[in-house]
RNA sequence: GCCCCGGUGGUGAAAUUGGUAGACACGCAGGACUUAAAAUCCUGUUUGCAGCAAUGCAAGUAACGGUUCAAUUCCGUUCCGGGGCACCA
């Protein structure tokens, strides 16, 4: 008897269709379990063998907790905002909406093939109005509250005008505040709120007149077109997740993540325990403020670097050293800050050619900038201690800096050694002393002498909120002379504008900036301008598990009773990929809900599970130079994999693993063993997409096209692959003496833009929706399916 | 460069207070059944060497070193792969 999955499959999703048996109710004597899944980003190439994989178990587990008698919330939606759809806007014309639209059709479709326990009534899209209405009204949240750092939690803004107009500020008196005028008192607030505006730096690219997001930049030009790209400032939006920073290291004490994934996040928020102490210029008023995790090494100190960007540079640079610091800082400008950190063996700097005065012992010291301080961390400005920090110790070597050494025999004048447990010499009040024990008695000194005080400082900054893009929210803001005015709640949602055209618009602002007729507002008070970015991905994610309790919600985000009832998220399934980013945000914003009374929980995801890390196979072709060692071809007896090797120990291919397409390899070898690679290269060739793309790894990515028209070409005689008049022969040899031509395989994360999905659709239809389940479960291995399926089918006949 | 994870047969993988490495499954090979095929069942399947054979010996968990009676497991160094590094989602 033939197993007829399609029918089998099909009548029993129709039978759970038409019965509602998967939608949850609200009101339940039972106990509520909620068991999640990150929601996808809903892409052309619809969903890829990835998501499943996540999916699975936690349906699975869904229908597990459901049979043990909970009334389980299992819900599925869309990250429906986003950048791709926006440049797929740009190249087609059609709109994101319309795209967006058909992608989630596309999607609810495939999940419902595979047999998901989804309650689909709850289905929330973070691109409808009626969801970013809330994504609106939370922002409003953000922007009209404040971080009380006495009680050590979110406030709401009017308590602290409130403050300030009858006892003023720290730095200022309530007379003085009533005296402010209106924008003074805005600029104080806007220094407060946990949502707020100030200028930052973005990469911009001058050709194409927008800026870009980094994934778009490679190795400091645009993706497309290779076009310069530099920094610059640019007003935009920010979340003030340093704030919280503390309540987020506490926080992890109480949920249950991986301990990888907790570390992750506490190297991310970074705490460091130090002083902020200032260095007075030589021949100025000026002083430098440094942070320092180390001040038991002050006496140490050789040099001072700042950032490039650091606001002084201009002012303290003497004349003579003028035209070098131009040309560093425009050597700079070009260069991101992944590139500045990791080049460590190309030293760069230049000595500004002023000095500042060690106040402990008067020793003048000179000041260079470097690339490798950011400004973005601390103050923007380091002492550097050669004996003890080798990335000092190395700068000192390269520019003949002289070396103090204030450790003795612990230090060889070789190497830094950072050790916390040598003994100080050459260190004044500080001789003598173990240099742990030192740093509480300099620090105290140090306040003592009001040159600098204790300070906890953080790595992570605050979340940069505003994308100068069209497909996002956008934000309830109005600009009026220089003032964020919000909107009312009343006035929520403020609906995306149709656009026709997807543009950067003037001077690197996002495409609402050319729709005049949308962004320019006249009211009583006078003329104002709508804010025109819009909110970035993570703005709707950051809160989506929220909305599943109540989705229908016309009064609130989520009424107090729904997520009472279902309260934090008993299982939150996802990716790694997402341990800093989403994560930390949504950990945020969920504590500042909590603070502002309107849910009772402080952390969203009581248990996280990881369930692994996707990856797909992208296929390159590559042009090998004729002039470069030959190929080896290495055919396993028992193995179905070929591995090419080149025998050279050439850097640009060097043992990298071949896969050569099926055909080719039926001609090399006509066994019947390569029946089933033939099956993977099928699926997985079928989708490879887009057309060659001049990628800087020196390779092509490969596009289906194209790739089959030159398999198409394999004859008897020798595989022909045609690539700019360039053969290739059956042994890999070039046979016209140039180049050969061969197509790599690399194992990357699978992704649309890497054009290495697996589409599981095609699997559903082949094997059936159980088979992929139970395929899946371990993780993708299209080389099993065929026997599961015969397992299946005898198990169930 | 920094942070995190991983590396075990032809394949997916098992194996944790350190105790028989490769369970289970796929694939493959041989056999049974069949006119034949599919399905099913049985046997074998880490590698090398020796043997007609049962079997025996040796090596083996990326590489090297260490701790230990004993290491896939713990420690150190290195290599390779993956993820993240703040505007991809």
């Amino acid at each position: 008897m033939e197993y007829d999955f399609r029918k089998i499959e099909q009548e029993w999703q129709e039978k759970w269709k038409d019965k509602k048996v998967y939608e949850v109710s609200n009101d339940s004597p039972k106990l509520s379990f909620y068991v999640l899944d990150m929601f996808p980003y809903p892409s052309g190439a619809g969903l890829h063998v990835g998501h499943p994989l996540g999916y699975i178990a936690s349906d699975i587990y869904s229908r597990y907790k459901r049979l043990k008698g909970f009334n389980v919330l299992h819900p599925m939606g869309f990250d429906s905002f986003g950048l791709p759809a926006e440049q797929y806007a740009l190249e087609t014309g059609q709109h994101p909406a319309v795209t967006t639209e058909k992608n989630i059709a596309t999607f609810k479709a495939q999940l419902d093939k595979i047999g998901f326990c989804y309650d689909w009534s709850r289905e929330v899209r973070t691109s409808d109005p009626l969801y970013y209405k809330w994504t609106q009204k939370i922002f409003l949240d953000l922007f009209n509250s404040y971080f009380c750092n006495s009680c050590k939690q979110a406030k709401p803004i009017t308590a602290l005008v409130k403050k300030y107009e009858t006892k003023g500020g720290s730095n200022f008196t309530a007379d003085e505040w009533n005296a402010y005028t209106k924008a003074e008192q805005e600029e104080i607030l806007m220094s407060r709120r946990l949502a707020f505006s100030k200028y930052g730096e973005v990469n911009w690219c001058e050709a194409l007149g927008t800026v870009l997001a980094n994934d778009e930049v490679v190795n400091g030009v645009s993706e497309r077109g290779g076009h310069p790209v530099e920094k610059k400032k640019m007003r935009q939006w920010y979340l003030r997740i340093t704030a919280y920073a503390d309540r987020l290291l506490q926080g992890l004490e109480t949920v249950d993540f991986t301990e990888p994934m907790k570390e992750m996040q506490r190297n991310w928020i970074g705490r460091s325990e130090g002083c902020e102490m200032e260095f007075v210029l030589r021949d100025s008023e000026l002083g430098i403020k440094v942070y320092t995790t180390r001040p038991d090494t002050i006496f140490g100190v050789d040099f001072l670097v700042l950032a490039p960007e650091h606001e002084l540079v201009n002012q303290i640079t003497t004349a003579s050293e003028k035209e070098k610091v131009e040309t560093y800082l425009t050597y700079v400008k070009s260069r991101s800050d992944r590139e500045r950190q990791a080049e460590v063996k190309q030293i760069t700097g230049c000595f500004t050619g002023a000095y500042a005065i060690n106040p402990f012992n008067e020793k003048p010291i000179p000041i260079w900038i470097a690339e490798y301080v950011l400004a973005g961390y601390g103050t923007g400005a380091i002492m550097a201690v050669p004996c003890g920090d080798q990335r000092d110790f190395n700068f000192a070597a390269h520019f003949d800096i002289p070396v103090t050494n204030i450790i003795g025999d612990a230090f060889n004048w070789n190497e830094a050694n950072p050790t916390k447990d040598a003994t100080l010499s050459n260190s004044d009040f500080l001789n003598g002393m173990l240099m742990k024990d030192a740093i509480g008695v300099a620090i105290n000194k140090i306040e003592e002498l009001g040159i600098g005080k204790r300070k906890v400082n953080y790595r992570m900054r605050d979340a940069g909120f505003s994308r100068q893009r069209y497909w996002g929210e956008p934000f309830p803001i109005i600009w009026q002379d220089g003032i964020a005015i919000p909107l009312n709640e009343n006035e929520l949602p403020l609906e995306l504008p149709y656009a026709k055209k997807y543009r950067a618009g003037p001077n690197g602002e996002g495409p609402l900036a050319n729709m005049e007729e949308w962004s320019r507002i006249f009211s009583l008070e006078g003329e104002g301008a709508r804010e025109t970015s819009t909110m970035p991905g993570y703005a709707g994610s950051s809160w989506y598990f929220l909305r599943y309790m109540d989705p229908h919600n016309n009064e609130t985000f989520c009424d107090r009773k729904a997520s009472d009832y279902w309260n934090q998220v008993d299982v939150y399934v996802g990716g790694t990929e997402h341990a800093v980013g989403h994560l930390l945000y949504s950990r945020m914003w969920t504590k500042v809900l909590y603070d502002l009374g309107y849910i009772s929980f402080d952390e969203p995801f009581k248990k996280l599970v990881n369930q692994g890390m996707i990856t797909g196979c992208s296929y390159f072709i590559n042009l090998i130079s004729a002039y470069e060692e030959p190929i080896e071809v290495n055919i396993f007896n028992n193995s179905n994999k070929p591995i090419i090797r080149k025998s050279s120990g050439n850097l640009l291919y060097a043992s990298a693993d071949f896969e050569i397409p099926e055909m080719t390899r039926s001609i090399i070898h006509k066994e019947k063993t390569y029946f089933n690679v033939s099956f993977i290269m099928k699926h997985r060739l079928k989708n490879i997409q887009e057309y060659i793309e001049n990628s800087n790894l020196g390779g092509y990515r490969l596009p289906k096209n194209n790739l089959e028209k030159y398999l198409a070409k394999v004859g008897e005689e020798y595989a022909e692959f045609k690539l700019e008049d360039v053969i290739f022969d059956e042994n890999l040899r070039s046979i016209t003496g140039e180049e050969v031509l061969v197509v790599e395989m690399q194992v990357e994360k699978m992704s649309k833009s890497k054009h290495n999905t697996i589409n599981p659709d095609e699997l559903c239809n082949k094997y059936g929706a159980d088979t992929f389940r139970m395929s899946s479960n371990s993780k993708c291995n299209t080389a099993s399916p065929e026997g599961l399926r015969c397992c299946l089918a005898n198990k169930i006949l």
